[in-house]
DNA sequence: ATAGCTGCAAATGTTTTGCAGCCCG
DNA sequence: CGGGCTGCAAAACATTTGCAGCTAT
């Protein structure tokens, strides 16, 4: 029976552990205990909640060395990073999880996937047709979420969060 | 003849001023300077850039006063603000020019400037399905330009900068 | 007059980096 | 062993803010 006993990894251990290989990385407890802590749950978080994330489940591990460890997994890209402008980055382990874009509530800062392949398709056409390559993309959706919309609060404060928004 | 002499104003200059009595603001000689420095011509630019444009046309202004003249101008609607994930921020003035969305160059950080109406409507039925309410949206296409493509430099440069990109 | 501006410098907040010591492979 | 890690503290950035003096209205 080819089971490992206290193993639940779903393929992205593999994954990382092989791209660290093929990049004369080290698979370091550290990195293990991330990586495991960050696909515990699949949400989008800040570097700095990830931090106290770990600090409460008490895995030492220095600022310094999370936000490296974020730039490698980006790499392997098993980690994609958004930015809603809110000052700090957000991200979202993907592995295994197809593309999608986001709605981002500016009353509670709340984030929605969505995927809709026409907007997909029309994407790259657009792309096409200006004569570019197209290597990446992100669409957000700004505005307020069901919740929101009948909190007079969040309306107020949306106001400013998206008269600026390209 | 009612033209006056030293006037091209094509607008924003009024909205603006109009904008600032309605608050109660002043538009003082620093503003003004800001206003025509930046509708002198369209393109996307950061704070920094506008700094450096404004001393060479030896315009006085520090960055505080930019900063804080970009911020009016954003919440009085003639500009707009984009977040490239380049860590500074870019501006763009909007007065006269109907939305749209950006293909950023990777290669060369150029910009360039697309509207398709059935992206817009899409993006409408997707913010409706969810229940939210749509307040602002933004679509970025990240890749090589026309020229960059053939870029050997460009498209290694590329690599880092486009897998983490949600 | 007076509420609002401005410049300067200092503070902020996020992310990056230099360095000395540690550890995986 | 040795190249890659790690933590710490300091640095680097873009952006914001406190304050004292200046100025539009």
């Amino acid at each position: 029976m080819p089971m490992k006993s206290d193993s639940h990894t779903s393929g992205e251990e593999e994954v990382f552990e092989a791209y660290l290989r093929r990049q004369g990385l080290k698979y370091t407890p550290a990195r293990r205990q991330l990586l495991r802590s960050i696909f515990a749950v699949h949400d989008h978080f800040t570097a700095e909640q990830l931090i106290e994330r770990l600090r409460a489940e008490n895995v030492p591990a220095s600022k310094a060395t999370v936000y490296r460890t974020l730039a490698v997994m980006l790499a392997c890209g098993i980690l994609v990073m958004h930015d809603f402008g809110e000052g700090a980055r957000y991200y979202e382990h993907t592995f295994g999880h197809a593309h999608h874009d986001h709605f981002f509530c500016v009353g509670c800062k709340s984030i929605k996937e969505f995927r809709d392949e026409r907007i997909e398709a029309l994407q790259e056409e657009v792309a096409r047709k200006m004569g570019g390559e197209l290597l990446a993309h992100s669409l957000k959706l700004y505005g307020l979420c069901t919740g929101c919309r009948n909190d007079p609060t969040a309306r107020e404060r949306s106001r400013s969060a998206t008269t600026h928004r390209g």
